[in-house]
RNA sequence: GCCACAGUAGCUCAGUGGUAGAGCAACCGCCUUGUAAGCGGUCGGCCCUCGGUUCAAUCCCGAGCUGUGGCUCCA
């Protein structure tokens, strides 16, 4: 059983997992920054975006910036070979076979070379060439000679399977003295680049194999970028920068939220006392939502007997993310990969009723899945996470209902973190292909039940066709952080497949036994990769009421420690987390410390407010509000937390 | 897993073929401070590991381990 959609889109990677319905929702990375403000994108397969970025002057340019490179790279490393070099969501980037490893002096070179091959106002001029001419211009370049037969015997997949159509005719382009073979467009003339505006030292070269396949020969892949603009460039470069200021590994750090240390195991995150209370903080708040809107939660262990994992199919056909059995006694089991099979055991010990449906099965599960050392990240890529699950057994007449109040329960959820920039991404299946299972009613109405969905609950959506899961449609949330990066969060996906291998009824009205339907949902994903989109989008200064710590107070002198204490007393009394911070330091170095860690309130205390009952409140931005009557403060305060408001006064 | 780069004090990092340094943190004093570093002192290192070269290796070479970036965009 298959039952993650293949995500292999750009910047999603295909999951290890399979087996699993929320496959691609702990692996997904963030797409490279990208110039949205032209709404320039790349077009995926199977949708269409209002302006096509093959299309666009960006795309040309930077086209033309990658065959500029690969001359300055032929100039500067004679006995280059050349491979590919195409524009990319954020850039380009050629592959070279090199002839010895490149330096950082080579990219400046490189780089100060291209600005020269630009001013030189050369023009880009594209030539018609039969296959023999094409091979008698690059008999020195094999990759290119492969690519021309290729092209013109059309491409071939691994199976045999035609998947490029013969070339009626092969172009090259030149510019200055280099020729590529390339099917274009460029610029006109170099001089439509702007040189301030590009720059190929911005991110590391790093190894790529010819054609994707890890068989095959490792070439050197350069990036490069290029704007319209300076201004743009610069604009690109700054964000990349802020990007990295929120690097949730570092902020993970600095705020004493989670360590992973190589003793304890690589992808397995340790909790420091700070993030486990934010952790803990989303949890039971997600948990009193969830309750509210009808879940039940259980709980389930850590490892299951392998021959439950037979029945729903996940072994052995995955057995690639999944860890090695552990035997125990005269039987296996395993790390828990995934929880639906639990949570359908428990669906299955007793009989059920049509009354009964919907029923809403929650947990946040922790699961163990193998992932490959270097694809570990942060916490964004861990071997041991927990998914905030959930499976709805459901009549088929209650899909579009159940799928409408999950995603209004993710509305509601993400809104309220601020995550307002958020988008469905409907995955359905492509009608030409024999993949999928089911009939076609079901497979309608299915579908009709996310896209009503979508509609009543007026999001952006957009369909992507031969994105479904086998089995059934899905619904992915992408969420779109304050650096205009693109995360996916959740999923919702209808599975039929489960309930029948086992074998999962309810009695109906007409006393006939019926199969139930299956709606997998998560909606932040993996707990762990959560956090750590979170950290990144507040940039480690949380909301009030998931900061680890609202408050601290900051006596000014030794002899205001009595009051700093009662203080704190006071706002832990008011059900704040809250900490004094006696330390025999001078109050300005505290301050210095304390602002570091990103808490909301700093609370200095001196003998004004001792005398007057108040505390001078500076605010995590450095604002100073002066003296507050203590009572004001803790009631603006409570109240704040109370409205999970995302401001820090009310 | 593959390629590149890196690994020196708790942290951030200098440095050298003759076994090490700074700042911050920690600890001990002094200072008693109204909003981003008061002063002095002390502690702290198998310079990632294992081999090799060398009279001598933290430094050079090889392997391993760990980390970081990339390995998806197909003329």
């Amino acid at each position: 059983m298959r039952c993650c959609s293949s995500t292999n889109k750009r910047n999603i990677t295909r999951c290890n997992l399979k087996g699993c319905p929320y496959a691609s929702l702990f692996f997904v990375q963030q797409r490279p920054i990208i110039d949205q403000a032209q709404g320039r994108r790349p077009t995926q397969r199977g949708h269409t975006m209002q302006e096509r970025y093959e299309d666009s002057q960006l795309y040309r340019i930077r086209h033309s910036a990658a065959h500029i490179m690969a001359q300055a790279v032929l100039e500067r490393l004679p006995g280059t070979k050349i491979t590919i070099g195409p524009p990319i969501e954020d850039g380009f980037y050629y592959d070279f076979e090199l002839p010895r490893p490149i330096e950082d002096a080579d990219i400046k070179w490189i780089e100060s070379r291209m600005k020269k091959i630009i001013a030189g106002n050369h023009p880009f001029t594209v030539r018609e060439v039969t296959p023999d001419e094409a091979r008698e211009l690059f008999k020195d370049q094999p990759y290119k000679l492969e690519l021309i037969d290729d092209l013109v015997n059309g491409r071939v997949d691994e199976n045999g399977q035609q998947i490029q159509a013969p070339a009626a005719t092969l172009t090259v382009y030149t510019q200055d003295k280099f020729t590529d073979l390339c099917r274009g467009p460029h610029v006109a003339s170099t001089k439509e680049i702007n040189p301030n505006a590009i720059n190929i030292s911005f991110r590391p070269p790093s190894g790529a194999y010819w054609r994707g396949d890890e068989k095959r020969q490792q070439l050197t892949r350069i990036y490069g970028t290029a704007f319209e603009t300076p201004e743009d460039l610069q604009d690109y470069l700054h964000r990349l920068e802020e990007a990295r200021k929120r690097d949730h590994r570092v902020l993970g750090e600095q705020l004493e939220l989670f360590i992973i240390d190589p003793l304890v195991g690589k992808g397995l995150p340790l909790w420091l006392p700070r993030g486990a209370t934010l952790r803990d903080t989303l949890e039971r708040w997600l948990r009193k939502r969830q309750a509210e809107a009808g879940y039940q939660h259980v709980v389930s262990p850590h490892i299951g007997n392998l021959n439950l994992y037979k029945t729903s199919g996940h072994y052995p056909y995955y057995a690639d993310s999944q860890y090695t059995p552990i035997d125990v006694d005269d039987e296996q089991f395993m790390l828990k990969p995934m929880n639906c099979p639990h949570h359908i055991m428990i669906y299955k010990h007793q009989p059920h009723s049509y009354r009964e449906l919907p029923i809403r099965l929650a947990e946040f599960g922790t699961v163990y899945r193998y992932e490959k050392a270097g694809q570990l990240n942060g916490l964004t890529r861990v071997r041991g996470f927990t998914v905030d699950d959930a499976h709805l057994f459901v009549r088929p007449d209650q899909v579009e209902a159940e799928f409408i109040k999950v995603v209004e329960l993710a509305q509601f959820v993400f809104g309220s973190l601020g995550m307002t920039e958020f988008r469905a991404r409907v995955g359905i299946r492509d009608p030409q292909s024999p993949k999928y299972v089911g009939s076609d009613d079901l497979w309608n109405s299915s579908t009709q039940a996310i896209i009503n969905a979508c509609e009543k609950m007026g999001m952006r959506y957009t369909v992507e066709e031969g994105e479904a899961a086998f089995y059934g449609p899905k619904l992915d949330l992408v969420f779109r952080d304050a650096l205009k990066r693109d995360w996916q969060l959740g999923t919702v996906q209808i599975d039929p497949n489960l309930p029948e291998r086992f074998d999962l009824e309810y009695i109906d009205s007409d006393n006939t036994r019926k199969r139930p339907l299956m709606i997998h949902r998560a909606l932040f994903g993996s707990v762990e990769r959560f956090c750590g989109i979170l950290i990144e989008h507040f940039a480690g200064a949380f909301p009030v009421w998931l900061a680890p710590v609202q408050a601290v107070v900051i006596p000014i002198r030794e002899d205001h420690n009595e009051y700093a204490e009662r203080v704190r007393k006071h706002l832990e009394a008011a059900g704040l987390r809250v900490e004094a911070d006696l330390r025999d330091k001078n109050m300005r170095n505290k301050i210095k410390e304390q602002r570091k860690m990103l808490i909301p309130y700093l609370l200095i205390v001196g003998d004004q407010d001792a005398a007057n009952e108040t505390v001078s409140v500076r605010l995590r931005t450095d604002e100073d509000r002066g003296a507050m009557p203590l009572n004001a403060f803790t009631a603006m305060v409570q109240q704040l937390i109370d409205n999970h408001s995302l401001e820090l006064v009310g």
